[in-house]
DNA sequence: GTTTAAATTAAACAATTGTTTAATTTTGCG
DNA sequence: CGCAAAATTAAACAATTGTTTAATTTAAAC
């Protein structure tokens, strides 16, 4: 497993926040180092570069990004429900993990740094599988319509999410969301509510 | 309106690829001036600062943002279609100004730059009430469900398209996309299919 | 307490950054 | 042509970048 110390885990926060807010290339090691109260010399002490932290980093929470949904398959609920909680885990753990999903996401665009997109992919399909499961069920028991096009169920999961946290401005302008606290609930609440009224919208009816 | 000369534009241009690519802190000036074949000083030059030539491909295609979709409201046609041909025009704005889009989403979510965001409210506060009006106008006319979120469908049909974008590599592997074009006719053909059923379907269904 | 390895430091390193300067070339107009 | 403004250039600039060095301090083991 990932074998940090607390040093070096205090350093990957630190860079992990600073990363999600104002990118890799916009972040300095010396900006890295003065916030987590460390020479800048230790970071390619325990990391050897910059380009390693950022890899460190994904590293270090690669096993948060890994949802265990799979239980979910097993439950003695209806599809429609497992669809509800599929949903509210899904966007509970991205929301927890925001920055580094924003990370992700960017370096994931860019096509500066090739970061290693096999573990990440694997992850993906993982997840597919898991809703795949959970749809074929729903249409099995004739509740969810035949012709879904699971593949592009998560993104519009997801995206919604994103777009959301991205635009975090104009909703907290419109929505009257002052504190991040009134946007992690607005989250929890509302946003997450949207969506899962429209993937079951989606699954349901039939035009 | 902007009066930038044919060499401005070709400056901009080439800003514009890059600073999708690689993030306006991963391009230097030096790169540009490469590949625009000139010299590097003509970016302080014609622009200012580095700085400023962002602000400049902002301003260059800002007008290319903005939607002409209020004519979408006069016409005789049926609010489903309406907001089927709503999601087809915007998805083939967003897609064809992809490389603005990823700038401005990028830009916008770093606390590095404070870009004039409220040109872009206005923007999307515009498109809001469009999207207000012909939601208005299924429901009186009893086509669409009450107690719609409206505020929250446009995350939907932009947050499904960015995060399809954003995951290139996933969904061209799993869809078997190997060009630029068979990554820009599946967008077309099936994922505003997708975007649409979704919309209907959240607009129409109630449970 | 001595010794050895790990941790930490300040300083220097070369490379790259955005920007400016000052000189030269090109352009357009009378 | 002659001339003034605009465009273009190479060079230098200071600042910042990631990284390394070599010396010092701290910690742990014997």
């Amino acid at each position: 497993m990932s074998d940090f110390n607390q040093k070096q885990i205090e350093i990957l926060q630190v860079a992990e926040q600073l990363f999600a807010e104002k990118g890799f290339d916009g972040t300095s090691i010396r900006e890295i180092s003065k916030i987590a109260k460390i020479n800048i010399a230790m970071v390619s002490y325990y990391f050897g570069s910059k380009e390693k932290l950022l890899e460190s980093l994904i590293l270090f929470r690669t096993s948060d990004l890994k949802m265990k949904l799979d239980n979910l398959y097993d439950e003695k609920v209806s599809p429609l429900q497992k669809i509800e909680k599929f949903i509210e885990f899904y966007i509970e753990k991205v929301n927890r993990n925001k920055n580094m999903y924003q990370i992700l996401n960017f370096e994931n665009s860019t096509k500066k740094r090739v970061l290693d997109s096999a573990v990440f992919i694997a992850i993906k399909k993982g997840n597919l599988q898991t809703l795949k499961n959970i749809v074929k069920e729903g249409q099995d028991a004739l509740i969810f319509k035949k012709n879904i096009n699971v593949e592009l169920i998560t993104p519009t999961i997801l995206g919604t999410y994103f777009y959301f946290n991205m635009n975090k401005p104009f909703f907290g302008e419109i929505f009257n969301l002052k504190t991040d606290s009134d946007f992690n609930d607005y989250v929890k609440f509302h946003l997450t509510k949207h969506i899962q009224q429209t993937i079951k919208a989606l699954l349901i009816y039939d035009n």
